[in-house]
RNA sequence: UCCCUGGUAGCUCAAUGGUAGAGCGAGCGGCUGUUAACCGCUAGGUUCUAGGUUCGAGUCCUAGCCGGGGAGCCA
């Protein structure tokens, strides 16, 4: 059963000005008039159809050839539906399979939940009363790999979300997943959008820090010393330290960042409004379905933006990822709607439709201690809003994303920018209902002494960060930023109610399998 | 880290201290348009681990391991 059109493997058998299909499984021309985008794939294009464009608009009577996985096989006497899905789209591609077909009888069985399969067939249009358009009569139908039917995990039912986070590396295969992979694609690709329309230059900051504390949480250590040969050596004195970083591979003491902050002020005062797009650490000890040890971020950075201005691009910025995931990723989103939250696309019509209410810490304060509703933990100016206060405040009292400013100076770090009443500073979190805080940011403090005397506040020594004290020496300007959590991001996306299970492969404490 | 809760067939779950079950999945058979197909039959268990109480423990007690939910930290 060798499959004459399998052999297009490399890109230079595909003629020029040929319709190719890229990995959203769109139709396009490669060529001399293509752009140069597509040159740069072009390696990677498939030359097989994806089953996202032959359902969207296949024509009936055209003779193709389709692979991917088997997801169910239903058997009649005289032929076999298999579902076929390639990933490209929630949807399968309903393959029928006549006894006709050479080695049926042995190769239908080997086609079970799981196989990879390859099919020559012809697309025709489905009898009426059919789900589907169009499905593919198989001429022919070879099985790649195998799925052991007794061994294979994932079975046509559902699964527990902690039973799939133990098949991590099959778990892309269900529905759910893989729409999670497509949408968190879409996510990624609206925000480089959002920003590169805007100006903004992509910064990639260090991974690797020396900035002993970022003020950002507990960090982890890099580090070639050898950890089991210290563990087991003796001090040579008392005076000497046990650990010697000058020895250590950077010469002092190294961590994983947990934000690109700092560094990306020093470009944003540079070369305009930058932004960053990168992975992000955290060491606590969070056990929570909002936290991960490795998560990615998005960090922008706009000299000359105040407070006002961040508000209202971080707004723009969600509103413009919830309108491009909803156009984009349509029928990925209405699976999220009829199978994991019911109420998800109201919710981000909603976003859409309402501005951000903007609300100062203070009257926060004020609508949680005069709303009457009784809270676990009572509020009062100076505290920090707890859960259960910002849920409060985004789910029932507004009903909508709001955000959060001017927050008392002692709850927040040193780098951002004093009010003049002395007590507040230009702080902005946006929470938004069902997922809490998504964005974080604030305007930074760019006077050098008001910078130093906060460091002085918050123990930290201005040596440590003197590179970053310069900015506000050398052409200090206003400026501001935030961070957004991608991952928080999906799951007010999609209404998935674990962070662990919008990234593929999630590091949480105890947890770093595959 | 704290509080709550759970661990039984491949998966999802039942089982008053008294013979460990169902649905789905799997295997086999049937069915000429199915679509979480349907119908019939069959196989499938160290009830997380180690102790303890008891005539008798999946069930009660102690400890541990692992998971889930909530809180804190934050994005």
């Amino acid at each position: 059963m060798v499959n004459p059109a399998s052999s297009i493997s490399k890109i230079e058998d595909i003629p020029s000005q040929e319709t190719v299909f890229d990995f959203l499984g769109r139709r396009s021309t490669i060529g001399p008039a293509a752009d140069e985008r597509w040159y740069s794939v072009k390696g990677l294009l498939m030359a097989l159809p994806r089953v996202a464009q032959l359902l969207l608009e296949g024509q009936p009577g055209t003779t193709l050839t389709v692979a991917g996985w088997v997801r169910t096989r239903r058997d009649n006497p005289a032929f076999s539906f298999i579902e076929l899905n390639d990933g490209s789209c929630l949807s399968n591609l309903q393959i029928v399979v006549d006894a006709s077909v050479p080695g049926y009888a042995e190769t239908i069985k080997l086609a079970t939940t799981g196989a990879s399969v390859r099919i020559e067939g012809e697309l025709k249009a489905c009898p009426a009363g059919a789900k589907q358009r169009v499905e593919l009569h198989a001429k022919s139908l070879e099985v790649l790999g195998v799925a052991d039917a007794k061994t294979y995990p994932l079975q046509k039912k559902g699964h527990s979300w902690e039973f799939l986070r133990g098949i991590a590396h099959l778990r892309p295969r269900t529905n759910t997943f893989g729409a999670m992979a497509r949408v968190r694609n879409t996510v990624s690709y609206s925000i480089h959008r959002f920003f590169q329309e805007r100006g903004f230059v992509y910064v990639h900051t260090p991974i690797i820090t020396t900035s002993d504390c970022e003020g950002a949480g507990e960090m982890f250590q890099v580090t070639t010393l050898d950890l089991e040969r210290l563990a087991k050596s003796t001090p040579a004195s008392n005076a000497a330290p046990l650990v010697d970083y000058t020895q250590d591979f950077f010469g002092k003491k190294a961590h994983l960042t947990v934000s690109g902050q700092l560094e990306g002020e020093t470009y944003a005062t540079a070369v305009g409004p930058i932004y960053t797009f990168g992975p992000t650490f955290r060491a606590e000890n969070s056990n929570t379905t909002r936290h991960l040890a490795e998560f990615w971020m998005i960090e922008p950075e706009m000299p000359f933006y105040e407070l006002d201005d961040n508000m209202q691009l971080a707004e723009e910025f969600i509103k413009t990822i919830v309108r491009d995931v909803l156009r984009e990723r349509a029928e990925d989103m209405a699976f999220f709607n009829d199978r994991i939250d019911k109420t998800i696309l109201a919710t981000l019509q909603n976003i859409l439709d309402h501005d951000f209410k903007r609300v100062s810490y203070t009257e926060a304060v004020d609508i949680l201690t005069t709303c009457g509703q009784k809270f676990e933990y009572p509020v009062e100016w100076g505290i920090n809003l707890q859960a259960e206060h910002e849920r409060y405040l985004t789910e029932k009292h507004f009903q909508q994303p709001i955000i959060v400013y001017n927050y008392p100076r002692t709850l927040k770090p040193f780098y951002m920018k004093c009010n003049d009443d002395g007590k507040t500073v230009r702080a902005m979190d946006v929470l938004v209902p069902g997922v809490g805080e998504i964005i974080g940011g604030s305007q930074r403090e760019d006077e050098l002494d008001t910078l130093l005397s906060r460091m002085q506040e918050c123990h930290l020594n201005p040596d440590d960060y003197w590179w970053y004290v310069d900015l506000r020496r050398y052409g200090s300007v206003p400026h501001a930023g935030f961070g957004l959590g991608l991952e928080r991001m999906i799951l007010l996306l999609t209404g998935m109610q674990n962070i662990r299970d919008v990234i593929p492969y999630p590091r949480f404490p105890g947890s770093a399998e595959f």
